[in-house]
DNA sequence: AAAAAAT
């Protein structure tokens, strides 16, 4: 029996508020954001902020260093309904106790219908044989007719897509993927198997991640991207190949080889297959970066060159003084260089990049008027649409406390009062690179003015699928725009846009700054993988919140489903939900009316939600970076927090492996369902100072 | 594999 089949009491989070998702900035402009408007919201205002950010609420390092949450979350208040509240309507599971049992209850995957809220995946639609781009067929932009923007957003009545033109940008769409057949998990793909042997499906298609040249339209850069190159053999000088410059310009980054010690020397190394071999995760070279030191108690926002709103903004965020990535960024950044940063999850990277970039944008307009339509100045990408929302309710009330305005950019929403947005004139937009691009492509949005680019998770935004986008869009951007790249696992990866867009930038980390903040533990449970499930029930039959990962979308809703008729509240996180249903779940979750929220890695950097005390990995990472981002889910703001990430046998040398790279220590017990050490863990984690003890 | 645009 779970020892709590209700969700936890104590205080609410409050940190996800869907609310932002809907609102847009009300002000002097702003009277109608385009489309139609459901009832509005006075309280647009950045709400309490008090509470956002826990500072001082642990010392933590040396460098008296607390964590801050990014982009805290404003508390809500129950004005109306919550969805939460609502009885859920669509939810296809009975509530427990009101509906008589039904035998069915679990179809299995292959019996059941498809849900309404799953999307079919862009690579289910049937193949497209308008792929070829005609110039005929494109009509003139600018024609004087009434872009779609103009009309009501009705569903109904916007053009469908087979009437959208077809763009001619010669790049390989989301429909250009080869169709996949796998809305329903075949076997092939089912995260469960019973043999533990690694398969196909298990590793990554590292070799296929590159396109093959053959299905690639020609490029209309001329230039090598990184995915066409083979390392260093283009001529150009990377920089880690570079001599070091001299001292003035020392600031150029350079990249280290990553000399950790590896736990197993090549040549004890047992021969591994070649499917093995490939499920090794690249180690990128470190970035050489400028250690910023505990930051010097004197040192205010105002000194850094932020301007007196900003800096009372800051301070009723919750920052009172600047965290030391942020006394490293903000001047240099104000003074337009491009900048590299390095800093842990939660070191406060979001004003590091958003409070100077405010600065900067506001003195690019002294003394121009604010006119209606003007183009942005300002772009911040981020790799999904939580953590776009969840910069822009940080940067927002930075920016309108000096008069500007920023707007949200992302999918999953009709583009109808973002597009009004922009046609009434934003200075900073914050998204996704889909749909910025989406819009760019429509001629809504014009990025010619951009000054300063932002990318959060750089390394990730960084990887296959997102790099080639994010270039694009950068390449629409004003040249020689300032470009700032942030992530807690910045490396080598970076150097695409490094070697194309930055020009001398400075480079920052934080001294003393592992991802493993001291206040989180560790563990590995080898297990059968039969038993997988029974172990993970009692995982999570506990107090408090529970975030487990898993490799695929339909074992996160399979997971979920578990949970559920094992009597825990559950809900899942995942790409084939719509972006609702995602925004409500991760509520339901963060204001704990789910116990568990079963997410892929969609959930894995960013996301902040509140007291997350228990990790678990139902499927291991097989990245480095992977595990130190999920891991940093929890043990935030000085809290304690555990990992516990469940392999097979078969996975202990290429775990430890990962656990090495990570530079993270971690014991490995072997289980059986039943086990007392499982149940022990999914008690309270151990404190803080019993973990450095 | 997931994510990121749209139906």
């Amino acid at each position: 029996m779970p020892k709590s089949k209700k969700p936890a009491g104590g205080r609410p989070a409050q940190n996800f508020d869907p609310r932002y998702a809907k609102k847009k900035p009300g002000g002097p402009f702003r009277g109608n954001e385009g489309g139609p408007r459901g009832p509005r919201r006075d309280d647009a205002r950045p709400t309490r902020d008090g509470d956002r950010f826990e500072r001082g609420s642990g010392p933590r390092r040396e460098g008296g260093y607390a964590p801050r949450r990014e982009g805290g979350f404003a508390p809500r208040d129950d004005r109306r309904p919550s969805y939460g509240d609502r009885p859920a309507r669509d939810d296809r599971r009975p509530s427990y106790g009101d509906r008589p049992a039904r035998d069915d209850r679990r179809p299995s995957y292959g019996d059941r219908p498809a849900r309404d809220d799953r999307r079919p995946s862009y690579g289910d639609r049937p193949a497209r044989d308008d792929r070829r781009p005609s110039y005929g067929d494109r009509p003139v932009r600018d024609n004087g007719r009434p872009s779609y923007g103009d009309r009501p957003a009705r569903d109904d009545r916007r053009p469908s897509y087979g009437d959208r033109p077809v763009r001619d940008n010669g790049r390989p769409s989301y429909n250009d993927r080869p169709a996949r057949d796998d809305r329903r998990p075949s076997y092939g793909d089912r995260p469960v198997r019973d043999n533990g042997r690694p398969s196909y499906n298990d590793r990554p298609a590292r070799d296929d991640r590159r396109p093959s040249y053959g299905d690639r339209p020609a490029r209309d850069n001329g230039r090598p991207s990184y995915g066409d190159r083979g390392g260093r053999d283009n001529g150009r000088p990377s920089y880690g190949d570079r001599p070091a410059r001299d001292a003035r310009s020392a600031q150029r980054p350079r990249f280290e080889r990553d000399e950790r010690p590896a736990r197993f020397q090549r040549d004890e190394r047992p021969a591994r297959s070649v499917a093995e071999e490939q499920q090794i995760d690249t180690v990128h070279e470190r970035l050489e970066a400028q250690a910023v030191q505990a930051v010097d108690s004197e040192v205010t926002f105002a000194d850094l060159g932020l301007g007196e709103n900003i800096v009372r903004v800051l301070d009723e965020l919750g920052a009172a003084k600047p965290f030391p990535i942020q006394a490293a960024t903000i001047a240099p950044i104000i003074a337009g260089r491009d900048v590299l940063a390095r800093g842990r999850t939660g070191s406060g990277k979001t004003i590091a990049f958003g409070a100077p970039l405010v600065e900067r944008v506001l003195r690019s307009k002294a003394g121009q008027k604010r006119e209606f339509g003007r183009a942005p100045v300002a772009l911040i990408m981020a790799p999904t649409r939580e953590l776009a929302l969840q910069i822009d309710r940080t940067v927002q009330p930075i920016a309108r406390s000096v008069g500007l305005f920023t707007t949200q950019i992302y999918g999953g929403v009709p583009q109808g009062r973002q597009v009004g947005a922009l046609k009434k004139g934003v200075d900073i937009i914050i998204g996704t690179p889909g749909r910025i691009e989406d819009l760019v492509d429509q001629g809504k949005l014009d990025l010619s003015q951009i000054i300063v680019s932002v990318l959060d998770e750089a390394d990730h935004m960084c990887e296959l699928g997102f790099l080639e986008p994010v270039q694009r869009i950068l390449r629409h951007t004003s040249k020689g725009g300032q470009k700032l790249l942030f992530s807690a696992t910045l490396d080598r990866e970076v150097a695409a846009l490094v070697d194309e867009f930055l020009v001398e930038p400075a480079v920052y980390e934080v001294a003393n700054e592992t991802q493993d903040s001291g206040t989180i533990d560790h563990r590995v449970l080898v297990i059968d993988q039969r038993s997988k499930g029974e172990v993970l029930d009692t995982l999570v039959d506990r107090e408090g919140k529970t975030l487990v990962f898993s490799r695929t979308r339909a074992y996160a809703e399979q997971l979920a489903e578990q949970f559920e008729d094992a009597g825990f509240t559950a809900v899942a996180l995942h790409g084939d939900l719509n972006q609702a249903k995602r925004t409500r779940n991760i509520e339901k979750f963060a204001k704990g009316r789910a116990q568990v929220l079963v997410a892929t890695d969609v959930a894995a950097r960013g996301i902040h939600v509140d007291d997350v005390d228990l990790v678990v990995q139902a499927d291991a990472p097989t990245e480095y970076k992977t595990y130190l981002h999920r891991s940093g889910r929890t043990g935030r703001a000085g809290r304690s927090g555990r990992v516990v990430t469940l392999i097979t046998r078969m996975r202990q040398r290429r775990m430890a492996e990962l656990l090495e790279r990570a530079e993270i220590d971690a014991p490995f017990d072997q289980v059986r369902p039943g086990d007392d050490l499982i149940a022990e863990l999914a008690g309270a984690a151990p404190t803080a100072a019993e973990l450095t003890a």
